[in-house]
DNA sequence: CATGAATGAGCCTTCATTCAT
DNA sequence: AATGAATGAAGGCTCATTCAT
């Protein structure tokens, strides 16, 4: 996985520098000495070290978007269990550092954070229609959508401990607020 | 405000740098140019790159726990409105760039991501302090305060759209949701 | 004419990066681009990059004097016509812009050189033998050659004005001067 | 001669390597070494291999046309010897090589022939007024003077023998009939 | 033969760093 | 202390050349 043509293995060692590094982390020379290959080579399958930067974000939006839009609607069940499936994709250890990797980049290039707004208003969207039944009120609704994502996210980026609590116990509290189980007490 | 010794002009100019394009921008020969200095002057100052880098995190550091700390100690009114002055403070349009680009900063050093670690649990306790009146569980305190603390930073690296609403409308009432006003005028 | 044997094809392209920049322009890469073929075929065709640059010269060598000698032969009239043929073809819109990029060539490659000198002394041999008859005086036929070869040429590569003169008047003016009409109709 | 400031000492080096090898030789790698500096250094003083490229060709007009002209004006004796002087000093050894580089990088770079065309009116311009009392007939003047300058120029750009004679008896031949000595037939 | 892929040398450029003044 | 100058390492890119298929 990773490496099916030596152009993907470009791209993917590209992500991988990105996801660990940031922007300035992908050096055609050090992708290469992953690859085991020399640097010139990388010049037979992209013109440009900005070409490999597009091209990352294409795989990239690629990957967040069709394919998990795909999953989810391949996936069975309710749409709860099925929006819960894509976003164990969405976050998995491969795609969650690309992820914040490309949302501190889109910080300073406006054509980054016109991918990530495509990115994220299908994620949006997804986590409306999982809990759209629940709230019938869409301004509700939203908020409790967008704080579920900001947790997501946040979780990753904020170092705070939180004494007694494990961060998995705080963030499974916190997803019993937002969307409370259906049922009784 | 910015440019009292020299000294603390370079580190100005380093968290300008920081905040603008993470800790690769902070190059000595643009923060000269910025300073309208030569670069060999850096060295006056500063053994290293290296040692400009740690005390711009002093700095940050500095601003971002004992003078928030300070604000809400100093303040008067209740412990929100204390809190709130606080809040204000830590993300105001000059720290919150540097705060977000510490925050990506972190995710690959080490001696970064303890400093946060140490800032972010104060800011944790301001906001239990803050709002620890209202909810006497502590779990349900812990949950509500991270979400909170998650949607301040997550909403300026979420880039969805909210169809009619406003991105300040949706975080508004996912902070009545949050911690509801109390329900007397 | 230009795309015989796929050989020709590299040699015929490699005249036209000549006349277009000068030897540096004669890159292999370039030339396949042109000749819609990969780099590496041309390694069937040369041993290398200098066995093409020789061939090319071997090429414009016979196209300079053999061919030009051929026409000159051939052809009827005048050898003043004759030579005239010869000259239009030497300086034709093909052949100039590769004779002015040799010459150049040839004031640091001194085996360039040596072929520059058999092909001009071709030509001032031409021109001779069409002036020789007006011109008894041996020296002075060769001041005049020498003159209106330099002039086709320099012409090419000086840039003055000539206020309400045109480049082309100037020339038909000197023409007359070097070699006067016969003075009947 | 050549070392003043080492700016000066850049764009003399780099008149070198053009006059020899043509504009692709001006490499910043091979002048350093030519200088005994490292080529890091460069940029310390220029922004770009384009921008010494130009500040060359800056130095070389200055030189050849302000210096040339100050030279004319300030020399005493006839007109025509003064221009003599000029002309030596045009195609001295040491401006003529770089003056013939300029010719072939004229044919390639319009901003060099817009150079190159400034250059050469002005030196048109000397060769007028020196000759242009002998010669009232303005179209014939002008003929003689391109065929005089054509010479200058070509003659060292054509690589034919001349059997019996030199080249520089051809040359003077040449002049004595392109400006017959004034006195007796 | 011709192609795809890779190599390695060379060049331009940037930048942290050093040092004499 | 600050400047001007230089160094050296690194990285982007081009290109002649080789080689397996």
């Amino acid at each position: 996985m990773g490496t099916r043509t030596p152009r993907e293995a470009w791209i993917d060692a590209g992500l991988r520098a990105l996801a660990t590094g940031g922007p300035d982390a992908v050096r055609i020379e050090s992708l290469a000495r992953a690859l085991g290959v020399t640097k010139g080579g990388f010049y037979g399958y992209f013109t440009d070290r900005g070409a490999l930067l597009v091209e990352m974000l294409d795989a990239w939006e690629q990957r967040s978007v069709t394919d998990v839009i795909a999953t989810f609607e391949r996936e069975s069940g309710s749409v709860l269990a099925r929006a819960t499936r894509a976003a164990d994709l969405t976050f998995s250890e491969e795609l969650l550092p690309v992820d914040l990797a490309v949302r501190d980049w889109a910080r300073r290039d406006p054509a980054v954070a016109e991918r990530l707004r495509r990115v994220d208003n299908q994620r949006m969207g997804l986590l409306r229609s999982a809990f759209g039944s629940a709230f019938p009120d869409e301004a509700e609704l939203e908020a409790r959508c967008l704080l579920a994502f900001s947790a997501a996210i946040a979780s990753h980026l904020i170092a705070a401990d939180h004494a007694q609590h494990s961060r998995e116990e705080v963030l499974l509290r916190a997803a019993e607020l937002l969307f409370p189980p259906a049922d009784d007490g």
